[in-house]
DNA sequence: AGGGTTAGGAACCGATCGGTACAAAACACA
DNA sequence: TGTGTTTTGTACCGATCGGTTCCTAACCCT
């Protein structure tokens, strides 16, 4: 018994974590930010908070939709041995960055890095992300039941480190070549168990 | 024949560039950064022209200053081998993290992902620097003379990206556990040359 | 001591920031 | 076809953005 929306929040919200995912969190201007949205100043107050809100929004959501599907894809057994599947990810990457020229990196190492995090809710948020990654590496790594658990810690962390460091240098727009040469230490210290 | 400065240029210059490393390009209003350089707006546009300027002179002073300092102990033979050397420097960042709680991260990989360097001068600068830290461990590989031409290469890149992520995940917070495993992953890298 | 020259500081600028108020528009239901 | 309810677009808000102007203060040199 009222107007409908004209818009889909869902939608909407994945183009604003587009925005935040290129550009960070100051420098995405609320202009910027509905434009990118495809929405006026009223119905983006009406259906969110603000600016901060949304923001926390799309983190919630990357961690959901993004986190997730590689968190899945990392503890699938179904996709192969883990360390096959830890292969697969950083092909993934690989792959994005030599066919599309993909330099946007990962929503949450940039939002690491942006200062719009620290000591809010959004640290939480991150370091919670952080912490999926890790275990999804470490799980991947001890479902091929090679190396003991204080080994497959550290390979995890290890394995994760090499990950935002290659997060890192997408950002940058490193060449395929040297995408390659990163993943082939990768594949080194996947090594160790099988040694 | 005139009035004297009452501020040195390099040491404002080295305030300012802390307060970008910190929170970014466009996190820094120019009030923050006069706050930060203990000068007021006359002087800072009389000594410098912009706020666009003066951050890419940090960028500048970052590569002549910290990156060199970094080269050089990486590609100093009375540092010990190239391995230790590598090591040394890892070990410096964790010590960072342990003993002061550094969060800091470096302004190299803070200002990849900042956008603010998308496309510009920056950029270029940017580039520039990961270069020549990849050259620096390339270098510091070779000079142990265990490695292969192509071999180094790849290891100095992966060694690079570890690095960046340690950074990424040195503004996370990571505990000084997480550090000590990431580092160890490094040395274990570090000993293909010498099975 | 006085004149020339530059630094320092504050007032001011238009533009843009994130956010609010409110009226017109579009629908559901009667 | 009204009527009530919600969305939408726009005008507007004070605050702050980066940057300029210009007057005064401070110094060197004669």
């Amino acid at each position: 018994m009222a107007r409908p929306r004209e818009f889909d929040p869902d939608e909407a919200m994945d183009k604003a974590m587009g925005l935040f995912w290129d550009v960070g969190y100051e420098e995405a201007s609320l202009t910027e930010l509905l434009a990118a949205m495809e929405i006026t100043k009223g119905s983006f107050y009406k259906a969110f908070q603000d600016k901060q809100s949304i923001y926390l929004a799309t983190l919630d959501r990357y961690n959901d939709k993004v986190i997730s599907g590689t968190v899945g894809y990392l503890t699938d057994p179904a996709e192969g041995s883990g360390r096959a599947r830890i292969l697969g990810l950083f092909g993934k990457v690989a792959e994005a960055v030599a066919q599309d020229g993909d330099r946007l990196g990962c929503f949450l190492c940039n939002a690491l890095i942006d200062k719009a995090a620290e000591g809010g809710e959004a640290e939480d948020k991150l370091q919670a992300m952080v912490h999926r990654l890790e275990t999804a590496f470490h799980r991947a790594l001890k479902d091929d039941g090679q190396l003991q658990e204080s080994d497959a810690r550290e390979t995890a962390r290890g394995i994760l480190s090499a990950y935002f460091g290659l997060r890192v240098l997408e950002r940058a727009g490193l060449s395929r070549e040297m995408a390659a040469d990163c993943i082939r230490q990768v594949e080194w210290l996947l090594e160790r168990g099988s040694r």
